[in-house]
DNA sequence: ATCCTCCCCTAC
DNA sequence: TAAGGTAGGGGAGGAT
């Protein structure tokens, strides 16, 4: 109460606040039309008072982040989007947690928003003293236990302010914490990381990130892979390495008896497939040097494992999640991507320990070298997997050395790989790729499979499906719904429950071939040898988070110019683009469990065609901007966002891709690239190191050029008139530059964007933004016409009822809104705002809830199987469900609230008209035209009555879109309103 | 029918 | 604390 006292506000200061909310539309107008290629944004100066102050927001304030921004710079001060020990004068933060808390330094000043406020009101610089928080701190550190105590009284002074619900939990940890003596050290040590330490908003947030990240890793390491093989393949030095080595083998090895029986009963058709897969490879590749450590249970982590508890105390439950854990660990039920917190948990069951080790990524590179290498000196026959596993076709190497039995062979790869990386590795064989991946399962750890001829059935019968490839908890589940009566589990019972039609039913045309198929044993593929990659992207879905549409603007220019690197290492530039975003599910709490992680969020994409291929870093900032807008959300809310290059066409190679032997880059990620690849094995025999054989090789494409050209204007229709042929400016020195010049002088149509509407929306979605952060007392003291429009943007984002598409023009036929069974699971805001223009909120709906569902499942229980399938909703259930809008569906409930609707608002809102309109076309097409003719009936009349003349033009539009689908369902007739 | 967009799923 | 990326197959449902 002490900050923003009742006395102050009284006359000035809700005048200014009023005042303040209306302005609030223009100004964020303004922010959102401006050249988003550039950050810097004009404000108009109005006094000088903040003259030498900057400030760093933190945490969730009132007002947000981007209205202090814009007072700051109006009044003279300075907003830093990331925090800067040397540049910040004060922390703004309402709310800072107590981790953070913990940090300030003897110097830091963290001041309440409201010191901003009224700075502003009173027109001078006040002083900050009655504005400070957590004093006692910043003045005696070290004995932070007794500090906390008398900060106690400090946050109930505040707590008229959003208080975070992490609160509690906080305050829990303390005694704990406060008491290591390490505490001070670690706070010196610490610098430019100061506060919140890396999220996106750090500029070196995308670089650290991607360094770290195990799944990028292994994302970057299997396309390099692909193409690292595919390039030896068309080396006839290593051809001849390759026969070398196999004379080499033929001539040392010793036969046995099972050797001399081994026969393929025809060589031309029958087919000996290899799987080959590193054992728990991160683990292996850790303990390589201390191999006597693997006794032991072992996981791959950030975390270092030290915080582990005997407790269950819910804040020393680590979600750092576990990258691989050795076979002495999964045996007490620890996996591959379960939290560390939870294996902890199962080894304090058995009374063991888990070993905690860093990531080598330099050693899993040269492990995974190695083990390519090694397999590679014998054929070239391969298909890569990913760094540790690779498909291998033994026919030809097998006959050539024939007579063999398989595992012989097997045998001394797999000791040559033991020798070579001090890792171990195990291998499947079987007559097709599906049974040789799941002998493999079968062999591990340490171990060869075969599932020789004749025991095919019997072997692929006892398989669990889960185990087969490509089948996941979410197949099975919509498996498990058709037979609630059995557990389905093994290969077996596909064979006997589903026939091929009902598979086709429930899974769709191919997965239920796939799948029928699978259970039998039976596999076509051959090993895919011609790599073309079919899209190029870049993810990021941790640590988002943005204040600000400028910070959020930065960001995307990094991953731009980071998409434009993979794109230029593969050679590739792509002709359509594709953002994806995830936006924080309202009943999400704002900061998930996994610190920084992206929590339960509703997903929502959209794609551009270019004009032409591009790889430009400008093109794609410019068009991701453009895409983004066209999104609904609260930048705030932001969890997570993803740029995809689809539509790739080689800059190097024949457009009919037609294989022209040329050359195909190695596409390799810098970052993890740290050293040369070791590329001896112990026998020294040689493969060429990839990186330098293809990445520096130049390109023989001028040859090529003029029939290039002529194929690809034949083939495509993606040159407009008097455009310069990208293909053609590809050779000039200035290439980018006059790409740019290009791109600007016809740039991509948005076909359906309405600039309008568009500005329109932007500016609700930054109403929206701040509606949040309005406090219930303060709620309450609003103008009822205010009051009124918060709480219709608060239903809108907590109701089931849909948004209308981008631009709102478009007419979809919307089949059913909502289902109030979901109501509490899922986002309808951030679903339905960000909905497709073509495809119904229906279909989206129903997608986000299933999500949910299998987000629960697959998430939060994600190594516990068993819980899984319950309350799944049946579609055509659904598709019965009321219409409704803001959870009303009778016709009283909704004139009632109509009636309120028109009362309090002079002018109607967008978002609420189109809400609304949207309801009536979900009613048109439940079949209910009856309530719509009476509610426009009555909403007609009410505007009459109250003589709402602002309304009238809006109001019209939405009748004519609802006639005109009034129409389209009942042949050209319409609804008599007089 | 087939294509296109926007998803979802799976795998490492 | 923690580093939840990405490629590719495929389905639903509207557009053509
Ligand atoms: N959820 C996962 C799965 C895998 N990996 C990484 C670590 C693994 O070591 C590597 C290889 O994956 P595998 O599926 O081959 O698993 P492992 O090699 O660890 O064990 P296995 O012996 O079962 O192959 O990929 C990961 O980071 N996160
Ligand atoms: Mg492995
Ligand atoms: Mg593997």
């Amino acid at each position: 109460m002490a900050g923003r006292g009742a006395g102050q506000r009284g006359d000035n200061g809700w005048g200014e606040w009023g005042g303040y909310m209306a302005a609030k539309k223009r100004k964020l107008e303004e922010q959102f039309d401006k050249d988003c290629m550039n950050n810097v944004q004009q404000h108009e100066r109005k006094s000088n008072i903040f003259h030498g102050i900057s400030i760093f927001v933190d945490g969730h304030t009132e007002p947000p982040a981007d209205e202090l921004k814009k007072l700051m710079m109006e009044h003279g001060g300075i907003y830093h989007a990331y925090y800067s020990k040397d540049k910040v004068t004060y922390f703004i933060s309402n709310n800072l947690p107590y981790a953070k808390i913990r940090k300030l330094k003897p110097n830091d000043k963290v001041v309440n928003s409201q010191w901003i406020i009224d700075c502003i009101k009173q027109n001078k610089l006040l002083s900050t003293h009655d504005y400070e928080m957590y004093k006692d701190k910043t003045k005696s550190r070290g004995q932070t236990e007794l500090n906390f105590k008398r900060m106690e009284p400090m946050k109930l002074i505040t707590s008229d302010f959003n208080v975070p619900n992490s609160d509690d939990e906080e305050n829990n940890s303390l005694e704990k914490t406060s008491s290591s003596s390490s505490e001070t050290e670690e706070i010196q040590d610490e610098d430019d990381d100061h506060l919140s330490v890396l999220d996106a908003k750090h500029p070196k947030f995308l670089e650290t990130f991607l360094k770290r990240s195990r799944l990028h890793y292994l994302s970057s390491t299997a396309v390099a892979k692909k193409v690292y093989v595919q390039d030896l393949r068309q080396k006839t030095e290593h051809r001849l390495l390759i026969d070398k080595r196999r004379e080499e083998l033929k001539n040392k090895l010793q036969r046995t008896e099972r050797d001399y029986l081994f026969k393929l009963n025809d060589e031309k058709k029958d087919k000996i497939y290899m799987h080959i897969d590193m054992d728990c490879f991160f683990v292996s590749v850790a303990t390589r040097n201390q191999p006597e450590l693997r006794d032991q249970p072992i996981a791959i982590t950030h975390s270092k494992g030290n915080k582990s508890t005997t407790s269950n105390e819910h804040q020393f439950f680590s979600r750092s999640e576990i990258s691989s854990c050795n076979y002495a660990a999964r045996q007490y039920g620890i996996r591959n991507g379960m939290y560390l917190g939870k294996a902890q948990e199962l080894c304090r069951n058995h009374q063991a320990k888990l070993l905690c080790l860093p990531y080598d990524y330099e050693g899993f590179h040269i492990v995974s070298d190695l083990f390519y290498n090694t397999v590679l000196n014998y054929t070239l026959d391969v298909e890569a997997v990913s760094c540790d596993e690779m498909y291998v076709d033994l026919t030809e190497l097998i006959i050539y050395l024939k007579p063999l039995h398989p595992l012989t062979f097997v045998s001394l790869l797999r000791e040559e790989i033991q020798l070579n990386t001090k890792c171990p590795c195990s291998a499947g064989l079987a007559s097709n790729m599906l049974l040789a991946r799941l002998a493999t399962r079968q062999a591990k750890p340490n171990g060869q499979y075969y599932v020789e001829k004749g025991y095919e059935q019997e072997f692929i019968s006892k398989q669990k499906i889960l185990d087969l490839p490509g089948i996941g908890l979410s197949l099975l589940d919509k498996l498990q719904q058709n037979y609630s009566h059995h557990t389905i589990e093994t290969c077996k019972q596909i064979q006997n429950l589903f026939s091929l039609e009902q598979l086709k039913t429930i899974l769709g045309k191919k997965q239920g071939q796939t799948i029928y198929d699978m259970s039998r044993g039976i596999d076509m593929r051959t090993l895919s040898k011609d790599y073309l990659p079919k899209s190029i992207s870049i993810d990021v879905n941790y640590g988002i988070r943005f204040q600000t549409f400028d910070e959020l603007t930065l960001f995307i220019k990094q991953l731009s110019l980071e998409l434009h690197k993979r794109l230029k290492q593969a050679e590739q530039k792509g002709k359509q683009l594709t953002v994806k975003i995830r936006v924080r599910c309202s009943d999400a709490p704002i900061e998930p469990e996994k610190f920084m992680g992206c929590g339960k969020t509703d997903d929502s994409s959209r794609l551009i065609n270019l004009h032409s291929y591009i790889d430009d870093p400008t093109i794609i900032e410019l068009e991701t901007i453009k895409l983004l807008k066209q999104f609904h959300f609260i930048v705030a809310d932001l969890r997570g966002i993803g740029l995809s290059i689809t539509q790739l066409q080689s800059t190097t190679k024949n457009i009919h891709g037609k294989d022209t032997n040329g050359t195909r880059t190695l596409f390799e990620c810098n970052q993890f690239r740290v050293s040369k690849p070791v590329i001896s094995t112990d026998n020294n025999q040689n493969i060429d190191q990839p990186s330098e054989s293809s990445v520096t090789r130049k390109r023989p494409i001028q040859q090529e050029q003029t029939t290039a050209i002529a194929r690809k204007l034949t083939r495509h229709d993606c040159y407009t008139p008097g455009q310069i042929d990208p293909e053609v400016m590809n050779e000039l020195p200035t290439q980018i530059r006059q790409e740019l010049e290009e791109y600007l002088k016809n740039p991509p149509s948005l076909p359906e964007s309405n600039l309008d509407l568009d500005r329109n929306e932007i500016v609700e979605k930054s109403f929206t933004q701040v509606i949040d952060h309005i406090d219930e007392s303060v709620l309450n003291e609003l103008p009822p016409e205010m009051r009124h429009e918060i709480a219709m943007a608060k239903k809108l984002r907590t109701i089931e009822s849909k948004y209308p598409p981008i631009g709102g023009k478009r007419l979809v036929p919307i089949t059913n809104p909502s289902n109030p069974t979901i109501k509490d699971k899922s986002n309808a805001f951030n679903v339905l705002m960000n909905s497709p223009q073509k495809q119904t909120i229906t279909k989206k709906t129903l997608n986000s809830i299933k999500k949910w569902r299998t987000e629960t499942i697959l998430h939060e229980e994600r190594n516990d199987p068993i819980v899984r399938n319950e309350q799944n909703v049946n579609q055509s259930e659904k598709l019965k469900q009321q219409p409704n809008i803001a959870g009303c569906t009778s016709l009283n409930d909704v004139k009632l609230m109509l009636r309120e609707w028109i009362e309090t608002s002079d002018e109607p809102n967008q978002i609420d008209l189109d809400l609304f309109q949207n309801y009536l076309i979900d009613l048109l097409n439940f079949y209910n035209a009856e309530m719509v003719h009476q509610l426009l009936i009555y909403s007609l009349l009410q505007i009459k009555t109250l003589t709402k003349i602002k309304w009238n033009e809006k109001f019209q539009i939405l009748i004519n879109t609802v006639q005109k689908h009034f129409g389209q369902m009942y042949g050209g007739a319409t609804m008599d309103l007089s």
